[in-house]
DNA sequence: CATCTATTTTAATGACTATCTAATTAGATT
DNA sequence: AATCTAATTAGATAGTCATTAAAATAGATG
C-alpha cells in the first residue's frame, strides 16, 4: 500500500458525519434515505459521503428497486487501519526481519481481494488457485452473520450480490467447510473449523 | 475513544507531507530543519505539521540548544490505529461478547499515558499504583533501543527528556526488570521478560 | 550587548471540501 | 406514457487547511 492510499484511506475517515454513517452501517444494512435521516443531513449529502467511503473501499452497495443499500466492507475498515503504521515502519520491518509470513499473509489476501473483486464489490470471478480461492470465499462468508441460519433463498440472494453463479459458490463454501447444511438451513461454521490458507503454497 | 478523537487522530495522518514526516521520523529522531529539507518545504509548514501531530500525540519532541528534535511516538501510531475499527464496531463487540481483557487493557494504557504524560510528551510524575507505574516504565522502557548497550550518562539524559527525577526512574527501571546493568552499561531486558501489568489488579 | 541560529507566529493566498437547494436521472408502478 | 420514488449531479456558499514570505521570538555564543 503506496502513500496515496494511506492518505486516502484516513481521509475518508477524517470526517465526522463519515464516521457516524459507518456507525450506523455497524448494526446492519442502511439504505440512503435512513441514511440521511438518521444523520440529518440530505440525501445528496450522503451520496457524496458515500463517494468517498466508496472510494477508500470501505463500503459496499447492492440496488434493490430504486433503492440503495449500503453495507460495511469489513475487510478494509480493520485492516486499513493497520495500513498507515506499516507503512511508516516499512524499512525498519525489512532490517529488524521480524516473522514476515503475518505481513505476507495480510498483504497477498488484501492483494487477492484487490484484483478479484470490483470497485463497487463484486466479485470478478472465482480464483482457479486453491489459495486465493480461499480468501475470496472466506471474504464473502465472512459478511454473513455467525450463528444465524440462513434459507437457500438467502444464502442464493447473497451470493448474487456479489456473483450470478450462487450455485457454483454456494457449493464451495460447503465444501470447504465455510458453512453446514442441516435440514435445508444453512449456517456459518465457526471460524476456527474454516480451512486455513495461510499455511498453503 | 470518543468520535472527536478519531476524527482528529484520522485527520492528523490524512496529508501526505505528514506521512512522510512519519516515515522520516521512523528512521531515528530529526530536527525541524532537517525535516524542512528533506520534505522540500519551509521550516514554518514543518512547525504547521508538527502541531497537528503533536494534537495527535503521534510525536515526542525534545530542545537541544536552539534545536528541536522529533521522535515518533510509537504506542499512539501503532495503537491510534484500532481506534477507529473499536468505535465503529463498539455495540457489536458488546453484544458479540469478545474477551474485553485485551480491550480493556489497551483503553487502560491508553488512558494511563494520556493522564501521566503532558501534551509534549514529558511525564507529569510516576504513578503511585503499581500497575500504572509498570505502564508508565515500560512506556518510557519502549523508546530506548532493543540490545544497545547505554552508558549511565546516556540513560540519565534519555530520561530527563521526560522527567527530571532520573535517578529514581533509572533505579525503577532495574528494580521492575526493564533493563540490567553490567559493567557500568545499561541494557533492556527483553520484553518477554518485563512484569506483565496486564494480569494485576 | 550584539549577533547568530533554529523555530514560531502572523497574515495572506489558493486549493479543497461539507453542505445545501434545485434540477436531473434511473428505475418502478399505475 | 405519465407518475412516483430514491438517488445523483450541478452549482453555490461557507469553512477548513496547506503553504509561503516576512516579522517576531527564544536561546546560544562571541
Amino acid at each position: 500500500m503506496q502513500l496515496d492510499k494511506v492518505v486516502a484511506y484516513h481521509k475518508a475517515l477524517a470526517d465526522a458525519t463519515r464516521i457516524k454513517l459507518l456507525i450506523l452501517l455497524a448494526g446492519g444494512e442502511r439504505s440512503g434515505g435512513e441514511l440521511a435521516d438518521k444523520l440529518g443531513v440530505t440525501p445528496a449529502t450522503v451520496t457524496h459521503h458515500a463517494a468517498k467511503l466508496r472510494e477508500a473501499s470501505l463500503i459496499n452497495e447492492r440496488r434493490d428497486k430504486n433503492t440503495i443499500y449500503f453495507t460495511l466492507n469489513h475487510y478494509f475498515i480493520k485492516n486499513g487501519a493497520a495500513a498507515a503504521a506499516d507503512l511508516i515502519y516499512r524499512e525498519r520491518a525489512a532490517e529488524g526481519e521480524e516473522d514476515n509470513m503475518e505481513e505476507n499473509n495480510k498483504r497477498l489476501k488484501e492483494s487477492v481481494i484487490r484484483n478479484f473483486f470490483t470497485a463497487d464489490g463484486r466479485l470478478k470471478h472465482v480464483p482457479v488457485q486453491l489459495k486465493k480461492k480461499l480468501i475470496v470465499l472466506q471474504h464473502l462468508a465472512e459478511q454473513l452473520a455467525k450463528g444465524k441460519p440462513y434459507t437457500e433463498k438467502e444464502i442464493n440472494e447473497f451470493i448474487k450480490r456479489y456473483h450470478d453463479d450462487f450455485a457454483t459458490i454456494r457449493r464451495e463454501f460447503i465444501m470447504h467447510q465455510l458453512m453446514f447444511r442441516e435440514n435445508d438451513v444453512y449456517m456459518l461454521n465457526p471460524r476456527e473449523l474454516w480451512t486455513s490458507w495461510e499455511n498453503l503454497s
